[in-house]
DNA sequence: TATGAATGAGGTTTCATTCAT
DNA sequence: CATGAATGAAACCTCATTCAT
């Protein structure tokens, strides 16, 4: 009466995804084993492959929770008229999302090199792309495809790379958000 | 007398640092072994032994040597006068740089999560503090550090993400030089 | 009312020795796996526990049942005169046993080693040795006892080495009979 | 000096194969693991992989160097005239093969499924089959097809099934001869 | 200047099996 | 009658590294 013998409530899988991301986040994803996410857990390695089929699936998986966010932007984005207006709200959002889920977004900059050939690659790959072609206006000159290429990174620069130290997170949002859309603006003539 | 077997001189170890960057920035550093070089060389893993003392002794290796212009450039931008004109000069050097060396900074990129525990992740962060530290005024308000920061970030994303088919190499590095300016202009208060 | 998820009807015991039997004569013993023969069912594995309490108690049972007929016709040999006709009403019938279930006896031959020491392994080999004595005089010279032997295994060999383009299933059981009555023809002193 | 560390000599390769093939012949392939080689050898598993690729590569290797002289055989065979002479000839020479390498052969014999998707199946199955048109005529009746084939078993059931306790060796040697020979006698009309 | 042989640690994955529900 | 969750053992394999020669 009481359940002693399994802390998890129930959720093992929620709880292996928590605990991996952690991890990978923390030493790479390489560089996290599966013997380390299960002994965290207190669990055996074979639980693991109960709830997912292989190391790939459980990235893959929690990537697709996370990221879910930027398919609806994604989505919604093609719908909308291709106005200025609609790319700085494109932006807002997405920095939103960024925040949100800063750790798996930090993680996927950092581990490009191991993410490449697994299927995941791929999806963040297209999921970048995406985006940017929201933003970009296929014809226009090299420079502005450059500032709002620019604008998505610097949300990503400014949102991983500052550390807590440079301001309240809000602040950087607002911060960073202020520098997109100054360079969207730009690449849409938007001189002041 | 000829030399049949290894087609490099006698250079060895500079045959192995070139074999060993272009694998690393095929694959990522955790999934290329010293087995694969090896073998693309031609040589036995303990001939890499007797050359570096460790895999990480070779990355390092590398790095170092091809990041020792950027030694240059920083130690040289502290000397100069923090002026806009000096800002742009090294924005443009550093593109330069990047250009020379993009397989090592592509490398750079996507392996951080692997470099993060070898030497070699605190001398990449530390270089790149360097430089922002002669871009960013300290008590500058945090939208125009987020500037500088994007100008950096600009240089790295128009000139390693921007594929082949997004115009000829000389022709990006001049969109992306456009773009960072902008960004140091608006920094220091030039709005035009 | 209408059973849609487990086509098969009541009798899931005979469902899990079909499936498992096509497995293991399709894929060998070891290399099929109890998930396989679960997934395949669309049952859990669990489920097979219920009514096998083992691997080795799945195939044993299976083996038991495919093979009770050899055990008739041992019993009916050993109370018959040693005579040549018996001996080739035994072939005769050997051979129809071994049509009826030649996945069976694929099985057994290609799987010995993994059989050697499941309980299989013993009662097979007691099973042939009923035979060969039925068949084999014990004080023959040993020319004799291989002609018996052979006749045996000329019967295994063309049933179920012989492909399906070579002739008629009926054809070839003749073909081989015709052989093996020969064996035993010879081995009783009839040469023509 | 003296060299008491490694008490193989230099020939480890050979003395993986030994053992390989004594265990697998032993205890079968799948359930013969590396761990029990590398532990009979007193060596790593590591060391196993220094020498071969995988434990596929093990036994192939081993097949290859067992089964050469069949090779040598069939080449043979291939260059003479199709009497019954020379297919005396073969199967004579076949025996004497069967009995300088009886357990890779009887290991053959007892493993068909695990081999079956093995790279060696598919070339044991060619060199029994190359041996096989040896013998057989290709426009032949049925029944005289069969009786090459059990030719062939014969040599083999003889050999290998035959315990040490029915007859000397080369007694049996003999035995199966006259059996075998009997049988392609019998396929080129010859009756007496 | 290099090689050949080996090691120890550790990786991901799979398996037969159990048991509370 | 069956499932969902988990385990412990073990499998094959790869890696960075060492050292006598």
């Amino acid at each position: 009466m009481g359940s002693i013998q399994h802390p998890r409530r129930g959720d093992t899988r929620q709880c292996i995804q928590d605990v991996a991301l952690e991890l990978f986040a923390e030493q790479g994803y390489e560089k996290t084993s599966l013997r380390e996410i299960a002994e965290r857990l207190d669990v055996t390695k074979a639980a693991l492959y109960y709830h997912f089929k292989s190391k790939e699936d459980i990235i893959v998986s929690i990537f697709k929770d996370l990221t879910r966010p930027v398919d609806g932007l994604v989505a919604w984005g093609l719908e909308q008229p291709r106005t200025l207006e609609t790319k700085r709200e494109i932006l807002s959002r997405y920095s939103g999302m960024l925040t949100d889920a800063a750790p798996m977004f930090l993680f996927l900059e950092e581990n490009q090199a191991s993410l490449r050939d697994l299927r995941i690659g791929a999806l963040f790959k297209e999921r970048m792309t995406d985006i940017r072609e929201l933003l970009e206006e296929p014809d226009a000159p090299l420079s502005n495809q450059v500032r709002c290429l620019s604008a998505l990174f610097a949300i990503h620069a400014g949102m991983l790379t500052l550390g807590d130290d440079e301001g309240h997170p809000e602040e950087r949002r607002e911060a960073v958000l202020e520098v997109a859309f100054e360079l969207v603006n730009r690449a849409h003539g938007v001189t002041e």
